[in-house]
DNA sequence: CCGGTGCATTGACCTATGGTAAGAAGTTCA
DNA sequence: TGAACTTCTTACCATAGGTCAATGCACCGG
């Protein structure tokens, strides 16, 4: 029943569900705690998404798939983030969505039961959640504006900055993928950066 | 006051947002209405957000703005649809986005205390919010996917198959502006397409 | 120690789209 | 009606990024 797995969802909880640790308690049974192995599938497209599956160690990908097939990675889930469609879950729509393992993970099962059950409980954790999609939200609409806006160079460097621990973990074929251009031209726009940087003027 | 203005949103609660015309009349004293003509800015970049614009004539659009200053549309409003930043009204932080009118347009203004008072006056109001908040998210979701995994061609032709009305009271730069592209770009699509779609063997 | 596998990098070439400029067609307004 | 605008289109060239193929490197299991 890994307890490790959930005292570490406890404590985000408590840092930032709004939850106490005795609140917490009451509704603990309704969690599961999962483990994946690198390369596992999490969420298959095609079903629907039941969890939102906190990361507590490992990391979790997110991606939509075109219609020829490719892979587009719409978020990372490190520790201490969720993985999981949202629409799909509301709406109870089969997710268009895969969700995979990059590394050995541990993850916490969170349902609409526990999420009705919180609410229920604090109306802390109910504002917290609000919080949480507009989050969600403010972060897409972010996205949007740098797909529509910015060069595949400009996009990398944002990445950078709002992601640095990722961008050492993270294979950069998947996160060209993030940043919709391919290996290739992520290798380029590598190349360039540093001769720039190191080299100013030759 | 725009009487005529605030009976259509009053019926557009009643038919979508789940409040029955009594429950309207309670709290519509908390609504105003506005006429905006054609260029009207309706919310300037840098200012919080503090209304959703309920359109029930006319079109408005909500645009990012990069830092060269190049305007990329984010969204169309027309009647039966809002124009706002959630972001910038939920966590009542400057806005980067800009609203303005595309055509003549009445609007009514809904603040957070409207919100308030219809999820404290009936709870299948607090539903139907959190149902729009989720198609908010599930019209980012697939707007990311296409621009990540789509050509301009398949871009545009998804457009037009989701927004049909609006294909006709856009000026094309517009949907360019939207489709991420130049306007000189969709008009070669749009030819590539006239020829594929009339002259299929040449 | 070896071959296999997957990933990053590079180079050559190609394509979609951008940039610029000019003209055509339609709109607005005096 | 005609001048000033705006929008759309077309043509020509430039460029970012995609595609393909080859190479090198690290890791892995026998």
């Amino acid at each position: 029943m890994d307890q490790e797995t959930i005292e570490r969802f406890s404590d985000h909880m408590q840092r930032t569900g709004g939850l106490t640790a005795e609140e917490f308690e009451q509704i603990a049974h309704l969690l599961r705690s999962v483990r994946f192995t690198k390369g596992a599938v999490v969420l298959e497209p095609g079903s629907v998404c039941n969890h939102a599956f906190h990361v507590t160690h490992g990391l979790l990908r997110v991606a939509a798939l075109d219609r020829d097939g490719n892979e587009h990675i719409v978020q990372f889930a490190p520790e201490g983030w969720y993985a999981s469609d949202r629409s799909s879950m509301y709406f109870q729509e089969p997710s268009r969505l895969r969700i995979d393992a990059i590394e050995d993970t541990a993850a916490v099962m969170v349902g609409q039961d526990f999420v009705d059950a919180a609410c229920a409980v604090s109306p802390k954790f109910a504002k917290s959640n609000t919080t949480l999609l507009h989050n969600h939200i403010r972060h897409m609409q972010d996205r949007i504006a740098l797909l529509l806006g910015a060069r595949a160079e400009e996009r990398y460097q944002k990445f950078i900055a709002m992601y640095p621990d990722l961008t050492l973990r993270v294979p950069q074929r998947m996160i060209a993928s993030y940043l919709g251009i391919t290996p290739e031209s992520l290798s380029r726009v590598r190349r360039d950066l540093a001769e720039r940087n190191f080299r100013p003027r030759v």
